[in-house]
DNA sequence: ATGTGACTTATAGTCCGTA
DNA sequence: TTACGGACTATAAGTCACA
């Protein structure tokens, strides 16, 4: 009785890990240092620098001024 | 030169109003009330009475308790 | 069952550094 | 350019009394 899934279910991530990973992935496709993503968005460099390491809980008026400097819709930044 | 939409554009909400929204939408459709809701989720009824007013900007924890708490992810509490 | 203002405590968010 | 700390200050969390 093999028990290896044919294709791995995908790991269910956090919301603070959601978070994280689609702002990686947008900051960098867009070419964005932190800080310059930071300025954007009207925060501090380092705050960006934590949520990206999930090491701090942002609030919601804050993901949506993230969303807005990156382009897209708050709710795009917690999409698996 | 008709300028009438055929259909309303939906206007623009916050981050907060989505959230409301969306919060009682799903929490209706339950049968939850504020305080069972809150229960649910391990909050106090009166944040959720604030959440759910657009009164208190709320952490991406507590979204996600709530998300949780009505079965949903976080990011369908979003959506517009 | 819900809305709201006020209040204290916890932590979000800033700013200064070092590596 | 980013990670990570320490020491702040601003604001979210959490609770209550009362409408």
């Amino acid at each position: 009785m093999s028990s290896a899934p044919v294709s791995e279910p995908k790991k269910k991530l956090s919301a603070r890990g959601l978070l994280a990973a689609n702002l990686l992935v947008l900051r960098r496709r867009r070419e964005l240092s932190q800080e310059a993503l930071a300025f954007e968005a009207g925060l501090h460099r380092t705050f960006v620098a934590h949520v990206e390491r999930q090491a701090r809980n942002i609030s919601l008026d804050n993901i949506e001024r993230l969303a807005s400097a990156l382009g897209v819709e708050p709710f795009e930044l917690l999409k698996p």
